[in-house]
RNA sequence: GCGGCGGUGGCGAAACCGGUAAACGCGACGGCCUCAAAAGCCGUUGUCCGCAAGGGCUUGCGGGUUCGAGUCCCGCCCGCCGCACCA
């Protein structure tokens, strides 16, 4: 055996070198061919400090993806960017003092120096921070795109307030009532905001979710987010004030089943309806105190049922009945109209507040099981009116709206969860909003000739509950570019969604600085053919990207309807414990020291190896030093083959050597398998190194032509998981550069073998295996089965009832 | 509560279409090499009974379909993730 060791620290940087110097994964925009192109990216970093080990998995796996394709005769564009605007650089700045582009721009060249040392095959000509002027230009000109059609737009609303970060956040960033990001409870303010119209596009969301290839559970989610409710509109009128309150419900079939009427507290009525019903106090002091409640305490479904009645009544349209009216704090502003009828015999939680109050409840659907009251199913309906009563819920529902539309009262409508994109933060550490505000002209878009407004810099980054660029009085002082008068700018920032909705666009034509891009330019790339990265995302950053691309599309801006036609979400890497990794659990892996001294190669492979790359997995330091060892006997293998006489692989083999060339093949053939479109990393992995360990134990009987195909193919399979490794064997075996070799192809004579075990079974128990000729007939395999020894000892003194041949697999005898 | 995913050796896992359960790796045990160790190489390793030959059992639990079920169907239990007073 050779006594080389195997080195990592020298073999990495020299391949490291040759591809940097040849520019080997650069792509130029003029040189793909449309029905060549593969577009392969992984979600762009948000840097802060160092990357950690999920950095290295996402990397990992995408360079795989992106190596076998190229390899296979793909032009992959793989660029890398930062998402760099954000809350973390800005609250750091805040304790610090540090300018925030300061520290991200050290954060941005540790992630630089890394990604490097792994190796990792990017187009690195097409690199941006989406905080440079360059990038954020275009994020300015996109803003005023969608503003001029009427996409973008400014109103007030109640809206989610993080009393911690001093900022208003999207409903996507509230989690269980608290921030997202610090954790803190969040209050709700009537606050004037900047809005994305993603409702608009509510519909198209939901439905092209059919058309991509993405993980159900991602596309779960994400209808769920959508929420599309189909219903109706129905509205009571309030007599005695002379007001139409419309409702939106989903089961318009129990409108005969309404018995009381709820509005929210936040409803803009609540105290015009109260007034001079006596019930004033009662109402005021009750709403105060429902706004005052944080999300969370009002949130809960098992939360009890409060309410006040609102001293009047509405006018039941299906049946003239008056009805009494409350607000209660279970009825949510944002969603339908703010007002809801309350049906109790099939609703829980309306029987729940009437129960509580005491409100008669009304069977109006019959459950076919006898199920008691609240009963949300489905039944012929009763104690409604003659015309439905005895129809079934479904039917009835139809043509009770067909009813309230012929009398005006109500219609068909459908409802939607999602709600419009708030975008606007009161921070500075983003990218500005580029319009200004004149006394005279009102919102005024900053013209495209003068983009970027460019973020100033301040010296004090605390937000005070407005944005600190309201302190760049220099800044903030502007003119108007329509009446020339005095004007101020929009100090507000955008939340870094916004940068990250686009950013895959710009890669494409990363240098243009004469537009966003050039559209026949994307058009060659996109869509993004595989895109990879964490569940984290399946909700806000994948729906805000798919937002801004039909948005785009309509105007005609660019012609991807969808970013993403392959989704890949890989899992968490956790802590040794099987804990999620976290500072407070001293569990962190962080991958620079197992680069360091294991290679890159090794802790890329270990990655992949781990478990199915979408599974989360737990990072074990035996394991990785088991995958060390199998590089470093690939490594030893070569250089031992690479002595021997330089044959090519024997035409017609024959025994060791055979056995060895099959081996080689039936890898070929399951690493392509497992690498075509399947993530299957695990199992590739696990077959090269079958193939490793035949050439070891074949490497006395099979001669140098066949041990040198062998040792060969596996340094060609593994180097999309090892590229360092799998250049350097390569090249020792073969004296070629293994990137600019083809995939390996499988020989399909040395797949099939000539002979194969048979599985001899009596009552589907397995009793003997024997060989048997691949090519022998059914009834051959029936006669070798019955004479297999064991068989025939069992079938002795038995009837066979019947013989199942599975010719390639196996015979059951049934007795 | 609703939706999604999962439960297989001591551990990470494999079995892609209903056809030999446990490939590959870790760990453990044994052998070779060595003055010795490290490294390396070669084996054994689901579990129970048995000296062995061999046999029984085994994919969270209980049923079912089938010649044959980890895989399909029905009913449960447990874990993780998302959403959650959305009318």
């Amino acid at each position: 055996m050779a006594e080389a060791r195997y080195d990592p620290t020298r073999i990495e940087p020299k391949w490291q070198a040759v591809w940097a110097k040849e520019r080997t994964w650069e792509v130029r925009n003029e040189d793909v061919e449309p029905d060549r192109k593969s577009y392969v990216l992984e979600m762009l970093p948000y840097p802060s400090g160092e990357p950690h080990i999920g950095h290295l998995k996402v990397y990992s796996v995408g360079d795989a993806n992106a190596h076998f394709l190229r390899r296979r005769g793909r032009q992959v564009l793989h660029p890398m960017g930062y998402d760099a605007f954000g809350l973390p650089a800005e609250n750091h700045a805040i304790r610090t003092g540090v300018h925030p582009r300061e520290s991200t721009d050290s954060s941005i060249a540790a992630f630089q120096r890394q990604m490097r040392s792994w190796g990792i095959s990017i187009d690195w000509t097409r690199e941006f921070g989406t905080h440079e002027p360059r990038y954020y230009r275009w994020t300015q000109w996109i803003f005023l795109e969608l503003y001029e059609r009427g996409l973008a737009y400014r109103k007030e609303a109640a809206v989610k307030w993080c009393p911690n970060d001093q900022t208003v956040l999207a409903n996507e960033q509230v989690i269980d009532g608290h921030c997202e990001r610090c954790g803190h409870g969040v209050e709700v303010r009537q606050l004037e905001q900047w809005f994305f119209r993603i409702t608009d596009y509510a519909d198209r969301l939901l439905d092209d979710l059919d058309a991509i290839a993405w993980p159900e559970h991602v596309k779960t989610m994400q209808r769920n987010w959508i929420g599309r409710s189909e219903g109706a509109e129905v509205t009571f009128s309030c007599g005695s004030l002379g007001v139409d309150y419309p409702v939106f419900t989903t089961r318009p079939d129990t409108l005969f089943g309404a018995t009381f009427f709820v509005i929210a507290p936040e409803h803009p009525d609540v105290m015009r309806l109260a007034a001079g019903t006596g019930q004033e106090d009662e109402v005021l002091s009750y709403v105060n105190h429902a706004l005052t409640e944080s999300a969370e305490e009002r949130g809960s479904a098992e939360a009890p049922k409060t309410g006040v009645f609102l001293g009047r009544t509405v006018t039941n349209p299906v049946n003239g009945e008056e009805i009494p009216m409350y607000v209660a704090d279970y009825v949510l502003m944002e969603y339908g109209t703010g007002a809801i009828m309350a049906v109790p015999g099939h609703d829980a939680r309306d029987f729940a507040f009437a129960e509580a109050h005491d409100l008669p409840i009304r069977r109006v659907v019959s459950s076919p099981q006898g199920e008691e009251l609240p009963y949300p199913g489905d039944g012929p309906l009763v104690g409604s009116h003659p015309d439905f009563d005895g129809l079934h819920n479904r039917e009835a529902l139809d043509r009770i709206v067909e009813w309230l539309d012929r009398e005006g009262r109500g219609h068909a409508t459908v409802s939607y969860r999602l709600r419009d994109w708030l975008l606007s933060r009161q921070r500075y550490w983003g990218c500005p909003i580029p319009v200004v505000h004149c006394e005279r002209c009102g919102v005024v878009p900053v013209p495209r000739a003068e983009l970027p407004v460019e973020l100033p810099d301040v010296s004090d980054y605390a937000p005070r509950g407005r944005s600190p660029l309201a302190a760049a009085e220099d800044w903030v002082n502007t003119t108007c570019p329509e009446c020339a008068g005095p004007a101020r700018r929009e100090t507000d920032t955008m939340d870094t969604f916004v940068d990250s909705s686009w950013y895959f666009l710009r890669y494409c034509d990363a240098q243009n600085d004469e537009a966003a891009w050039d559209p026949a330019v994307l058009d060659r790339w996109m869509n993004v053919d595989q895109y990879i990265g964490g569940v984290e995302h399946a909700i806000l950053h994948l729906m805000y990207a798919r937002f801004f691309c039909k948005a785009l599309a309509d105007s005609g801006l660019q012609g991807a309807e969808e970013p993403f036609a392959a989704l890949f979400t890989q899992g968490m890497v956790l802590g040794p414990d099987s804990q999620k990794m976290s500072k407070s659990r001293g569990n962190v892996v962080s991958p620079a020291p197992y680069v360091e001294r294991f290679g890159a190669d090794t802790a890329r492979t270990y990655i992949c190896f781990m478990g199915p790359p979408d599974q989360d997995a737990a990072w074990s330091d035996e394991s990785v030093e088991g995958v060390h060892r199998f590089l470093a006997r690939l490594h030893r293998l070569a250089l031992d083959v690479a002595e021997l006489s330089d044959d090519a692989a024997p035409a017609a083999p024959e025994g060791a050597d055979l056995a060895l060339l099959r081996k080689a093949h039936w890898a070929i053939e399951k690493v392509t398998q497992d690498l075509d479109g399947r993530f299957a990393f695990n199992t590739a992995i696990a077959a090269i190194m079958e193939l490793v360990n035949d050439s070891y134990r074949l490497r006395e009987d099979a001669g140098p032509g066949a041990r040198r195909f062998a040792a060969a193919t596996a340094a060609s399979l593994v180097f999309p998981f090892a590229p360092h490794l799998g250049s350097e064997a390569y090249e020792r075996l073969t004296g070629a550069r293994v990137w600019e070799e083809p995939w390996p192809e499988a020989d399909p004579a040395l797949l099939e073998a000539d002979s194969y075990e048979l599985v001899c079974q009596v009552n589907g128990k397995v009793r003997d295996r024997v060989q048997v000729p691949s090519d022998a007939p059914r009834e051959e395999l029936e006669e070798l089965a019955r004479a297999a020894p064991r068989i025939a000892a069992l079938l002795a003194g038995a009837s066979v009832r019947k013989a199942i041949v599975v010719p390639g697999r196996l015979v059951n005898f049934v007795v």
